[in-house]
DNA sequence: GTGAAAGCGCTAACAA
DNA sequence: TTGTTAGCGCTTTCAC
């Protein structure tokens, strides 16, 4: 059986040569057989299959790597694991992949700069056969390392800025501007904005940006606002809400928008327990679309980032690429991120 | 600056022998110089990371570990990303393996005993200096090539079994019989069970085994169950509970039993918006002692899994046995999870 | 259909 | 402190 189970004492692992000597059979037709690659007699296929697997053979893809300069990985490279939304591009770029050699290896930067240049940095060292980056926004060397590593590369969740090579996602800015219409159009006035205390979320900050930039067009302005760090989200989204209602009690707020679907639906909760009326006292929205939001009292508006799009998407440009050395680089896929109003943002008062 | 940025078309990657060649120095010290490994004078040294940087050499780790037979990576084997589990259990091994050259390479299984045997065949091809696999159970092939690998193996989250090496986590059955022990105590009868439908949740079979051996023991049984599979777990949470109280109303249940938070947390919520007296009429319990649960109307009753700790843990094994090649094999460590009353289970009627 | 020789880009071990 | 010589375990290439 395997090589632990009896005879041989498990030292050195085991080589292609191994197999050879123990199938009789030599190094390069045991690789052919064992990579499906060229003619080989059913015979010898055998004999080899076997003995591979007598010993408990496993390739070492390192050498294999090295010998072919080719490898099998994409590196995908994101902020966090923990927010719903990257599980989900992850599901996405999984589906496309499974069909192909290509495996994804994650690396995650926790929103860090100079952590997504370390990462990257590691990553590359493998030479990975494509890379996988969240966001448009890089340190000048991780974007040189880029670059330079003459395969593809596509950004993924964010199209406004420039794009090393290829990217795929939504415009944010164009999604807070889209809220904005929406809540204007339902005839909101005093609007409350809820979201993290992270400077290095562009995505967010775009978001807030077209947001406030349809605002001031309908001669609007964000009536107070409130950010968090850490912790459970929900519980945070409740706190925040609390905090920013009392604050506004003389003159109430009648809307509350949150920079992502967790701390709305604490914010909903807080209201639905305090007897508010949702959306007919004040209404609420947030961003991403998780499935979550299904289990809820009732539905909180939000806007999805198409995320399992996104990351099918982006595995698909890498797998094209390597498939074919001359797929066209630089591709650019922008979604439209779709606003569900759920059952916390009125509709339109009266058509345009 | 880069490669890329002027004067060298960015073609053949760049190898030692470029910043060699750049920078005046042998190969081997210019080697010597990336890796901090032996003297070298503070002069040559300037020179060559001034080369490297100069050009944007990235190493291959490729050669790097074929030549060295080390490779710094750990591959962390588990079922899903997706249910908040495995994420906190990746955050106690990024913490430790943060501290030392070791990379945490993650490879999903979606709960496939076939599947879980190709992921590990294709890291162990990468021949990892470590493995962490999720659960005991493993097809007879699986086990076999982490026998024979030698390399420290550490199985997490389960210590009711046989482990092929090191083993960190709760006996699950333990986990379920303490359950069983506080509902009883609290005078609860009529108990539900609702869970996953997945015959492959070893870890869940095994807190169901525990929690009715314990039932049994006070001549009780599971009153009525009802599973699942896909879906929000929040919504799902509330359908089955809402089935399962409607199909009892005769005789009505005074517990639900869910075997993990999230289902927990969306039957708490039907039984809310329903009026229902938690934990007056009926009882509510959990699995998992997610963070999330703290931001719900009433604190879900739940037994911690000791997730980050158990990750910590497996990674420390395998740092220590990296780090010492003559530390011990074999560890097995089990935590002790503990029960959470929350506010949807009440205490213990009377001291014992 | 099969095998022999020559590396892939790096590092261990030794020499200078 | 620095350089030289052999590989690491595979695959490529070319010969048979």
């Amino acid at each position: 059986m395997s090589q632990g189970s009896g005879k041989t004492p498990a030292k050195r692992p085991l080589t292609l040569r191994d197999v050879s000597e123990a199938s009789g059979v030599s190094e390069m037709t045991v690789s052919r057989v064992l990579r499906n690659r060229g003619d080989v007699s059913e015979a010898t296929r055998t004999k080899v299959l076997e003995a591979a697997r007598e010993l408990g053979y496993v390739p070492n893809k390192i050498a294999g790597a090295l010998a072919s300069s080719r490898v099998n990985l994409v590196a995908v490279i994101i902020p966090s694991m923990s927010n719903m939304v990257f599980p989900e591009v992850m599901t996405g770029i999984n589906e496309v992949l499974e069909g192909t050699e290509l495996q994804p290896v994650v690396g995650i930067t926790n929103y860090k700069p100079e952590r997504e240049e370390a990462v990257l940095y590691q990553m590359l060292s493998w030479r990975p056969s494509g890379v996988i980056i969240a966001g448009l926004e890089h340190t000048e060397a991780a974007k040189a390392m880029m670059g330079a590593a003459g395969i593809p590369i596509v950004e993924i969740m964010d199209t406004d800025g420039e794009a090393v090579d290829s990217a795929v996602g939504i415009s944010h800015r164009r999604a807070g501007r889209k809220m904005a219409q929406a809540i204007i159009d339902a005839g909101y006035k005093r609007i409350g904005f809820l979201g993290t205390k992270m400077p290095l979320d562009h995505r967010a900050r775009k978001r807030f940006e077209g947001f406030t930039e349809v605002l001031a067009k309908a001669k609007l302005e964000i009536a107070d606002s409130e950010f968090y760090s850490g912790g459970s989200a929900l519980k945070k989204g409740r706190e925040m809400t609390e905090a920013i209602l009392k604050r506004n009690e003389e003159e109430p707020l009648d809307f509350l928008y949150y920079s992502n679907d967790m701390i709305g639906a604490g914010g909903l909760m807080y209201c639905l327990d305090n007897g508010i009326d949702v959306p007919g006292d004040i209404g609420l929205a947030g961003f991403n679309g998780i499935e979550f939001l299904d289990g809820l009292p009732r539905k909180l508006a939000t806007m999805d980032a198409c995320r399992v799009e996104i990351g099918r998407a982006a595995a698909e440009i890498i797998a094209k690429r390597v498939e074919d050395e001359k797929a066209p680089t630089g591709e650019i896929i922008t979604l439209e991120p779709s606003l569900d109003y759920g059952e916390t943002l009125k509709r339109k008062k009266k058509p345009l």
